[in-house]
DNA sequence: ATTCTGACA
DNA sequence: TGTCAGCA
């Protein structure tokens, strides 16, 4: 399929599938036009760069994490470079960081939303 | 009509 | 991320 087809597939603008693969996130083919050609399995990995990008990770770090995804499902065992499972380390390291804090907050929300909905109707 | 690259009031 | 230009 082409680059519109896969947009309306995955949610995706055009403009953002040709971002991510200006960013090595994916790597589709071309035709003898030029034009951009992805196989049926780019709907899958795209919805996991969106997965990712919406949990807030660099697409930086994406781009090392992706290869172990690409198949439908978890995260696969491969030959990676040390340096990646520093820099993976890393990233974890500042997602539990925001895990915490979005729960701090979800917390402090629903402490401020139990005192405050019993007024809506007052209010 | 659709895609491509490059650019940015 | 959107959008517009100028092509193919």
């Amino acid at each position: 399929m082409r680059i519109g087809e896969l947009a309306e597939r995955t949610g995706v603008s055009v403009r953002l599938l040709r971002y991510y693969e200006e960013q090595d996130l994916i790597r589709p083919e071309r035709d003898e036009l030029g034009h951009r050609v992805y196989g049926d399995g780019s709907v899958d990995r795209v919805g996991k760069i969106r997965g990712l990008l919406d949990s807030g990770i660099p697409t930086r770090i994406i781009r090392d994490i992706l290869p172990c995804l690409d198949r439908p499902g978890a995260i696969h065992m491969r030959v990676v470079a040390p340096e990646m499972l520093a820099n993976l380390e890393r990233e974890r390291a500042k997602i539990q960081q925001r895990v915490e804090a979005l729960s701090e907050n979800l917390s402090a929300i629903d402490d401020y939303l139990s005192k405050a909905r019993p007024n809506l109707r007052r209010s």
